[in-house]
DNA sequence: GGGCTATTGCTTTTT
DNA sequence: GCAATAGCCC
């Protein structure tokens, strides 16, 4: 009976897919390898396999897993398979499928947290346990340090939590991790580890780490648990997985088990996630577990144009730790890859938001066909403002990342507490959020109490409202008088929220806490937190389906795992701001890649070493190859970097693009807010080292005046693009500093 | 205990 | 340059 699934797609499949694709969905048995270039049908292939399973294998779709690096990525192919939920009518590559529902497409972590929560109790873990994230980890890092009495001035919490979590991802427990290398670092890490640990537990926390750590560690101890699994998936599909870690290697490799229906799908050339342990390794050790796997390659790109490709590959082919790989495609040639320049990040994002506007006018592309991609968060700015000077509508992701915001928080504190009020870091979160007279001495009481006795901080608050308890201490009536009213507080929201849905939890809690009051008395301020928890309640919404039950564990989940990149939504027209790591996975016609300067991009931090600088590389390739028909480049002189005004060289990455691919612009005839039509000079082969050899306007020696600087000699002069650096040494401070000619307006002295 | 000011310390990327 | 904390004063 499962074999009247709906057929009709198959003939497309034939007719719409490569060789090389066509065997990549066709191969259904045993272990498979494909090795998947930017642009190369990799999503088609995932999906179209599954369609192939289930339509010509017979395979019911229960038994079929699909693994993906973001929750929108998991949801965007649920849709192609199945077609809308929401609108039932439009259909996807299978058409109307019976149980589609029993179809896994999620993240590791969502498959994890899942799993723990149906069998976690045979491993002590409460089924409604919280999920920290990074945030709430550097909390608890902090409280364990303490605890240890590690001098937070001499080692960093956040160091000490990337070991641990870097452990946790190689399967090292607390337990297990032993600090036997003599190396006093070590030796600490053991003990913050530990007591971190006993924190989690005794909140009944998991982090992120904890979910894979917890899950293998289930399967190992109980094989019955993980036959389960794989019996049930016994189809099992996962992507990006040059971005996979040990921990998730070695969870796939478990439920695939001894059927070893296990395809994996990536590109070694866009790992970029090493620093969150991902191991580009684990493309070599699945070939050495799996000897007799298949390894299709797909290397026709159906995206970019060729410019473009070639100007990838220019700068790919530069990493010496890379097996040697060359992308096609029958895409025209297209315009040549364009850089910029400008003289601070203001300039550059007015540069980037006039081509945009030219774009659309000239090529009637829409707002939704350009994102603006940066390394890091801080960039947004200055294009965020560019947007509003020039009235674009933009979508930024993960800017000031919402789920950071104070105001959502605390509210996912309060909804933490409910469920569980032994949860301490949320407990102490919202303890005097908004202000109700419990102050640290209070708190430090409190938390004493707990230690003691060994129960959590709401334990001990109940014991401290215990009339008969305040009797025999010093504690004062009026701190008596507060944790109290706060204790009957809890037990009120927990009772009240009994049975309603999320949305009106959420509600409940802004009255009976007196948060909305507390919003409202913060003016402007308050009115745009007030937003951000109507947007949190949206999000709340949609669990008012699910299984009154599970719904409030569900959204709690939900909103602990999702993404940023979760978030961004076509279906108003706007423009992306996003950062080059979260453009992976996605295309747009129209890319700016903006920052490409030394130290930014790439990262200084990626200067010492070699392989970190290779995966720089990787993440501007990644960049580059989101593009379909116009790729931009550019760069800012000048950039605002801890207070003070800092000058840029160009970045190495750019003088890895063929000259003859590129275009120079500039900004120079463009200042903010004039209205220029064309800047575009199509120079046709010029790239920055052609305008060195040219005769520079300026001689070394001579000497300079500035408005600001004063007077100073020039040590050396260099073309740049439309423009001459000058370095000039100045008298008054003698700092050394790089100047733009054309801004500069230097007076010539004798 | 709370609110204000001064100081510090920090900047990669995020499931 | 900014945001989070420490320390001071009410």
């Amino acid at each position: 009976m499962d074999l009247l699934y709906n057929l009709t797609m198959e003939s497309n499949i034939k007719v719409s897919l490569n060789k090389e694709q066509k065997e990549a969905v066709e191969y259904v048995s045993g272990p498979v390898l494909i090795l998947a270039g930017p642009g190369s049908g990799k999503t088609r292939v995932i999906t179209h396999r599954i369609a192939h399973l289930i339509n010509q294998c017979g395979v019911r779709p229960y038994n079929i897993a699909a693994v993906t690096f973001t929750n929108k990525a998991a949801s965007e192919m649920r849709q192609r398979l199945f077609g809308s939920d929401e609108l039932g009518d439009s259909l996807g590559l299978l058409g109307h499928v019976p149980n589609q529902r029993d179809f896994t497409v999620s993240t590791f972590h969502s498959l994890c947290s899942l799993i723990l929560r149906l069998d976690g109790s045979l491993m002590g873990l409460a089924k409604d346990f919280v999920i920290y994230d990074r945030d709430d980890q550097l909390t608890l890092v902090t409280k364990a340090m303490e605890i240890s009495e590690i001098d937070p001035k001499r080692f960093s919490n956040r160091a000490i939590l990337d070991i641990i979590s870097s452990s946790k991802s190689k399967l090292i427990t607390s337990d297990n991790y032993n600090a036997q290398t003599g190396n006093p670092m070590d030796r600490i890490i053991e003990v913050v580890y530990k007591s971190y640990q006993n924190l989690l537990e005794q909140s009944k926390g998991v982090d992120f780490d904890d979910l894979l750590l917890k899950t293998n560690l289930l399967f190992n101890n109980n094989p019955s648990i993980l036959k389960k699994y794989q019996d049930r998936y016994q189809y099992l599909m996962i992507d990006e997985f040059q971005d996979t870690n040990m921990a998730q290697y070695n969870l796939a490799t478990k439920i695939a088990g001894k059927r070893e229906n296990i395809c994996v799908v990536g590109d070694p050339d866009q790992s970029i996630y090493s620093w969150r342990n991902a191991d580009i390794r684990n493309i070599l050790s699945f070939q050495e577990d799996y000897p007799k796997c298949k390894v299709i390659s797909l290397n026709e790109n159906y995206r970019s144009t060729s410019t473009i490709l070639d100007g990838a590959y220019g700068v790919i082919s530069q990493n010496t730790q890379r097996i040697e790989r060359k992308l096609t495609t029958s895409n025209p040639k297209g315009d040549p890859i364009f850089v910029g320049e400008a003289y601070n990040p203001e300039e550059e994002a007015q540069l980037v938001m006039k081509e945009i506007n030219r774009l659309r006018v000239e090529r009637g592309y829409l707002y939704n066909d350009f994102a603006v991609m940066y390394r890091v968060n801080s960039q947004s700015r200055a294009l965020e403002e560019g947007c509003l000077r020039n009235s674009i509508p933009y979508k930024l992701i993960g800017g000031l990342r919402f789920y950071q915001r104070k105001e959502v928080r605390d509210l996912i504190a309060y909804l933490r507490v409910i469920v569980n009020p032994h949860d301490n870091v949320s407990l102490l979160r919202i303890i005097n959020t908004p202000p109700r007279g419990i102050g640290q001495k209070t708190i430090d009481e409190i938390a004493e109490l707990s230690d003691k006795n060994k129960i959590s901080i709401y334990a001990a608050m109940e014991l401290a409202a215990n009339a008969k308890f305040v009797e025999d201490s010093k504690r004062s009536g009026r701190s008596h008088r507060v944790i109290s009213k706060f204790v009957d507080l809890v037990t009120n929201l927990i009772h009240d929220s009994d049975g309603l849905d999320p949305t009106s939890i959420i509600n409940l809690i802004l009255e009976m806490t007196g948060y909305r009051v507390y919003l409202e008395d913060q003016g402007d301020q308050g009115t745009e937190r007030m937003d951000n928890i109507e947007e949190l309640k949206v999000t709340a919404n949609k669990f008012q389906n699910v299984d009154p039950e599970d719904r409030f564990i569900e959204f709690l989940q939900g909103i602990a795992l999702v993404s940023d990149i979760d978030s961004l939504d076509d279906s108003q027209d706007s423009i992306a701001l996003i950062t080059l790591h979260q453009a992976k996975g996605l295309e747009f016609p129209a890319v700016f890649i903006v920052g490409l300067e030394e130290g930014l991009l790439p990262h200084i931090r990626s200067f010492d070493y070699a392989d970190q600088m290779e995966e720089e590389r990787r993440v501007f390739y990644v960049g580059m190859t989101r593009a379909k028909e116009c790729l931009y480049i550019t760069r800012s002189f000048r950039r605002g970097y801890m207070g003070n005004g800092v000058s840029n060289v160009a970045s190495r990455f750019l003088m890895d693009i063929p000259s003859a691919l590129m275009s120079h612009f500039s900004s120079r005839s463009i200042p903010i807010g004039s209205v220029v039509t064309d800047v575009i000079k199509q120079s046709g082969a010029s790239d920055l080292s052609d305008h060195a050899t040219e005769t520079s306007p300026m001689e070394v020696g001579q000497k300079v005046r500035h408005d600001r600087f004063g007077d100073g000699i020039v040590v050396s002069c260099t073309a740049i693009g439309y423009d001459y650096q000058v370095t000039v040494a100045f008298k008054a401070d003698g700092g050394v500093r790089n100047l733009l000619l054309g801004y500069a307006n230097l007076q010539l002295l004798d």
